[in-house]
DNA sequence: CTGAAAGCGCTTACAG
DNA sequence: CTGAAAGCGCTTACAG
């Protein structure tokens, strides 16, 4: 046959169907049984039977196939992440925290995102990730009972970060505390209308931090002796352009809040973005406080409450791979530690007296 | 056997393994050939059959094992998305653009992102796309022509998007031009210093984008009769921190720029921060352009290069879907248009003279 | 330490 | 229109 027109590098012709298990057993003059141990480094191969196989499986670029594999053994050899979105910075950290310690034990991470067509129902009705993991991290996106306990009945190992719910074990942060913390912070600075941006009622994902979170700043508000305004609670969603809707509103009214609370430093980014473009000086006339300590936070001096992504990620990561394993007899519930970080987009309120001002890197 | 402590909805109980075909199979009276066929809709099976083969099915809440019918079909029904990082707002819109068009027929959409263990790196090394996907969109991130070369080699069929390559059909935007349209916006408003925030030379990533914009800035500045300086060309990541580092440096700089271009909006936002808080005013000090026309871009009247990146990404899912079926003989390669979209983050040079002003939506 | 063989849960010619 | 059977490429007792 003469070569055809395709490229050939010397190495391998172009569209050759890749080697098997099968191609390198015959290679190193063994069965595919020892292959399969050898090349997953099982006990009871001679190591100079372990050298042929490796050098075979090298020399013919060989790579199981993990259909296969996991059909073999009964596992995917994959966890999901369940999250609202990939694109704010938050999830995104998140992802890469989880896929880098999950990755190190051979399990990839599937996203499973609701931004996708059907959204948060289609995901329900489907449960696309049966069959496909062998464990489910679900961070935030789903509250409602039903819908959790609906998933957690898919039978799928799962842990919940973010939401604490009777369906499985959970890590989350004390979202009143850290919001009462940095609503604090606002009201000691002298503030009394303190808007808080980022969903609570409305919310399509149930976002419970969000309820939590307002929580928290409606407490702080109270200690402070006053009422919180629903016309200051502007449900948005957690990006920058959320951010940047959602303050459009609050400066529309006719009295604008002093300060802002802001349920993401994307959201606070978008947020300070419009205020400024409407004329408000950051922070003699507006305060914006913001949450998650996002990398440009420090670059932009937002006052904000930090809350370690990758620790959290990674800690989650290890609590879902412990389940495989041994499973948990009862749900384990962890909460991890916040604390606000004061920087400059936080002041006095205008004309009036600060009364106290917590210190940087306040716990909470 | 009394029942043990665990829940028991009434449904299922939890730990119950979940049905296979057989089992569909044995309550429907039928093959698990037959079932395979009703469920998937293919022609040969009477409708009464497919009736009650779809009853027994829902009644099972039966799922097909997606590495059963992967190993047997030989596909994966997987497509892989190669991609820098996702926490940027391009790349997250991006994967879900691809992700809705490719679901409607039955693929699922796997990330493939540099920002985990090893990077790139280790993703060369692996190539750990091989058997689990069938297609593959590289998306910017791998430009040396040897990276790419590497990962066409590996057989899978592939698009890549951004960067038009020998190796593979692309999808691509006119970045030069878009560059060149827009630096060509501030010298018509008599800018000549001006800075480039965006990776060029050290980009880990080869980002060519950035070297084509990169070009199309040089050659707006040496068309207003000024030559590109080095110490304005400031490589940085895409995202918001990036944008807020590279502005500080250019900020800190003897002479700063009077304009600067950003290779993303959220460089922009984040360079804008940065701006703003060392006490330039915009645009009456400095002005500002960038790149995508992001969500929040409206918002805060950033003056940006539209790509309709929506558009792009469901284009290059429709294109990957096809190289499934056909393949492509010869590649093909495509441009997608950009325009400019002119709002409030650009002026005329402070003391400087105007000339010509493009108006909004000028196409590039 | 090694191999033959069954089995994972599907799909797909092939025969009827 | 339907079913029996081979086969996809692995893993895992089991026997030696």
């Amino acid at each position: 046959v003469p070569p055809g027109p395709g490229r050939c590098n010397g190495v391998e012709v172009i569209g050759a169907v890749s080697a098997t298990i099968e191609d390198v057993a015959v290679r190193a003059g063994v069965s595919v049984a020892t292959v399969s141990r050898a090349l997953r480094s099982l006990p009871n191969v001679a190591p100079a039977t372990r050298e042929r196989v490796l050098a075979a499986a090298y020399e013919l670029d060989y790579v199981a196939d993990p259909y296969a594999s996991g059909l073999a053994k009964g596992r995917t050899m994959a966890l999901g992440l369940v999250v609202p979105m990939l694109g704010s910075w938050y999830y995104a950290k998140l992802f890469s925290a989880v896929e880098s310690v999950v990755a190190d034990v051979g399990y990839e991470l599937r996203p499973f995102t609701m931004t996708g067509p059907g959204g948060i129902e289609r995901f329900l009705l489907d449960l696309p990730f049966r069959k496909r993991v062998d464990a489910l991290l679900v961070a935030d996106p789903l509250e409602g009972p039903e819908e959790l306990e609906r998933i957690a009945d898919a039978g799928v190992p799962m842990l919940t970060l973010g939401a604490r719910t009777p369906f499985a074990p959970s890590l989350t942060i004390d979202n009143v505390s850290a919001a009462r913390s940095a609503v604090g912070h606002l009201t000691g600075l002298g503030h009394r209308r303190i808007a808080m941006l980022g969903g609570t009622q409305d919310d399509p994902f149930h976002f419970s931090a969000a309820v939590d979170r307002h929580r928290g700043y409606a407490d702080a508000l109270r200690a402070a002796g006053t009422a919180p305004l629903p016309s200051l609670s502007v449900p948005a969603d957690l990006g920058l352009d959320g951010g940047a809707e959602a303050m459009a509103r609050v400066l529309s009214l006719r009295h604008p809040p002093t300060a802002v609370f802001a349920c993401s430093d994307e959201m606070a980014i978008g947020a300070m973005q419009v205020a400024r473009d409407a004329g408000f000086e950051v922070p003699r006339q507006l305060s914006i406080v913001g949450f998650d300590d996002h990398d440009v936070a420090a670059h932009v001096g937002l006052t904000t409450v930090r809350q370690d992504v990758v620790g959290l990620g990674e800690r989650a990561a290890h609590r879902l791979l412990g389940l495989l394993d041994a499973g948990e007899r009862a749900h384990q519930h962890e909460i991890h530690p916040t604390r606000l970080v004061v920087r400059r987009s936080t002041g006095p309120v205008a004309g009036g007296a600060a009364r106290t001002e917590p210190g940087p890197g306040e716990p909470t």
